[in-house]
DNA sequence: CCTGAAATCTATAGGTA
DNA sequence: TACCTATAGATTTCAGG
């Protein structure tokens, strides 16, 4: 599989399917895991690190361990589409810890955003200052998500690349 | 702070929030950062991976290393509310590894899903062979990442609980 | 890619407040 | 209960082949 530039043979891409799930299974193990004693391993993960193609490693925890928690999927639609109002916006939305997630798309809206809130009463106080901080906001739709159904990692080493 | 029935103090807070950002940092550099010997700081993370506070750790990959990808956002609307149907869905999108997250919304929209593909032909081919294996799909809406504006841990710490 | 070994880290035992 | 120090065993990292 070819990387931008960097190729990756069928170990490397063993070495990052095992740590999406499994990030913190110690370089030893890791080398077991990929027939491999731990130097080569080592240095295969070093080069998958150093290159960014691993970014870092998170810790991933337990919404319900942390209830009463609501989170909830927000579309926006700005009113310009000027390059400055989507600086603008982006930038408030970095501001913001509760909005988690972002993301620009194409297609009829602009951006789906993730944000947390204690409730909905908060999430809609939250709100009300984002949008009254003066960003050029036509419309958001608001969706409460109400049960998890997946979240895997996202299949990189299967669909990507040219291999 | 409260989290159904288990107290977590600041420290431990202080654990989660470092090991959602650095996932893979050693557990003595851990005690550095939060003023314990290795100790009790062992205990503590144990706790909360026993507890299930700490589900498990995933390596974050680069999406550009593995370049040319596209990442689309799906809403879907079902035709039938039955909880079979639901059931049926869910089933669906679990056995399907392109379609790497999805919820369950309120408000309109039954479902938002993120879909990996290579480009948007091969979005296209995997979306019609989905619709075609006879789910009740009353509508969809496909949105494609321009760009990732913004990827955080979800800010339980700050937000969640009673604290 | 391997072996081997020094530096570091992990997990546990035993003790203090 | 929550913390400490000490330490054996495991792991990580780096030579050298």
């Amino acid at each position: 599989m070819k990387t931008n530039g960097v190729k990756l043979d069928e170990r490397d891409l063993r070495i990052i399917e095992i740590l999406q799930r499994e990030g913190r299974l110690s370089k030893s193990e890791l080398a077991r895991r990929v027939n491999l004693s731990s130097t080569p391993c080592w240095e295969r993960l070093r080069h998958l690190e150093d290159a960014g193609i691993i970014e870092g490693y998170e810790a991933r925890v337990s919404l319900k361990a942390f209830g009463p928690l609501t989170q909830v999927v927000v579309t926006v639609e700005l009113e310009s589409h000027l390059p400055e109002e989507f600086a603008r916006f982006e930038a408030a939305v970095q501001a913001h810890p509760e909005i988690y997630e972002c993301d620009s798309l194409g297609g009829g809206i602009d951006y789906v955003m993730r944000v947390m809130a204690r409730d909905l009463e908060s999430y809609q106080a939250f709100m009300d200052r984002f949008l009254g901080s003066g960003l050029g906001i036509r419309r958001y739709f608001t969706y409460v998500v109400t049960k998890p159904v997946k979240h895997t990692p996202p299949p990189v080493t299967r669909i990507g690349g040219s291999g």
